[in-house]
DNA sequence: ATATAATATGACTATAAGGTCATATGACTA
DNA sequence: TAGTCATATGACCTTATAGTCATATTATAT
């Protein structure tokens, strides 16, 4: 936690610093990152970081929370109403809200891929407890839900296939971004043209396999 | 490459440098890993070390390099014969020798998880060229042997399904070794036990899918 | 024994990091 | 106006790092 004075600091200087270090924790792993940078593009002397925070685990662990609360805000709302899809439509949901989020702030989504590359598992775990955890967590809920609707296949091993989905989710935003990297400005509208049909393929295999099936 | 005075050296001392290397590079990324440490753990003088070397990045990659040699050692004699086997049993013995490398050789894999984490893409790139390119096209290879086969759905996009594959062959790993890390000594025989259930259901939700399937 | 070439060495340089601290500033209080 | 207190500051500290280089050592050839 920021100490008193961060608080205390006019919104603007506190703006400073925020931003120059959601820039440096975008560019650069916990470890690469330099509170010598940060505060020169903040413009604030080095003495003065260490009135605001303890150290640079202080800070970090800080704006890894902004994160946090920044994806919780964009999934927020549709997280408390889950039980009103279909699974795989709630699957998909969930990927097309991802990559809006990942379109939409960047420099947030940067930061919580750096967060995830940390090669330090104890860091990782002191500062975001069992977020993973959590993650898996919360695909095995729905995948109680999708259960209890007949909506999946009733034999998977729940904990496995959460396992499962949450790694996949990391991996489709992968493919998805490498797909579509492009030169300059591109509507959103133009990259849902693209994505949406990839997403789609996904949730096909994931929903049906990649075996051959005797269709009815 | 190493300069020539690394390969006039007596095989001892060069089995020393390298064991320092390996037990580096197997506990640290490449930017966090120290010659200072190195040469130390080697007993060898800095200077020397710049006499084998032109530098880090040099002897990183003549250790990235080992280990690639070690894993084709591994599946080598495997991959000249891929075509005698079904596609998904092609699959699960690729998982179970991915199992078993990793156990024999656990340095060797975490250079590897070390490497794949690396932050700098462009370093990643110098590296291993088009190494993670490869082991798509490896994937692609398996699957359409596996089209024309018959044995998986024809109309998957490869290039998709491919990468997929790629994404889940870490994900399995990482399930896998998160749920037998037990204290002590284990023999392979147990692992096996434990794993093989594991691989299956992995496979089948592979080929096929998690969603409801009418059964024939 | 002498000359030559290859290798070994560790003190040294330059650079950068995170963090500290005595001092300076400026605003509010009495 | 004088005193108090929170904040601001940058020189400085320690501890790393990768890499260099003049010098010492050793082996080989004459």
């Amino acid at each position: 936690m920021p100490k008193e004075t961060f608080f205390n600091l006019p919104e603007e200087k506190r703006r400073r610093i925020i931003d120059a270090a959601i820039n440096e924790f975008a560019n650069y792993s916990f470890y690469k990152s330099s509170i010598n940078r940060i505060v020169e593009r903040a413009q604030i002397a080095k003495g003065s970081f260490y009135q605001y925070f303890s150290g640079k685990k202080d800070l970090y662990k800080h704006i890894i929370d902004l994160v946090g609360e920044r994806k919780l805000d964009y999934f927020g709302d549709f997280i408390n109403n889950l039980d009103s899809l279909e699974f795989f439509q709630l699957l998909r949901e969930l990927y097309v809200r991802g990559i809006k989020f990942t379109k939409e702030n960047p420099k947030f989504q940067a930061i919580g891929e750096n967060f995830i590359k940390t090669e330090n598992e104890a860091l990782k775990r002191e500062i975001y407890g069992e977020a993973s955890k959590r993650s898996d967590d919360f695909f095995e809920k729905i995948l109680v839900m999708g259960r209890e609707k007949g909506d999946i296949n009733p034999n998977l091993d729940l904990k496995l296939t959460s396992f499962l989905l949450t790694k996949l989710n990391f991996a489709i935003s992968d493919y998805l971004f490498e797909n579509i990297d492009r030169e300059g400005e591109v509507s959103m509208e133009d990259i849902y043209d693209e994505l949406l049909p990839l997403v789609d393929k996904f949730i096909y295999i994931l929903e049906n396999g990649i075996g051959i099936r005797d269709k009815g």
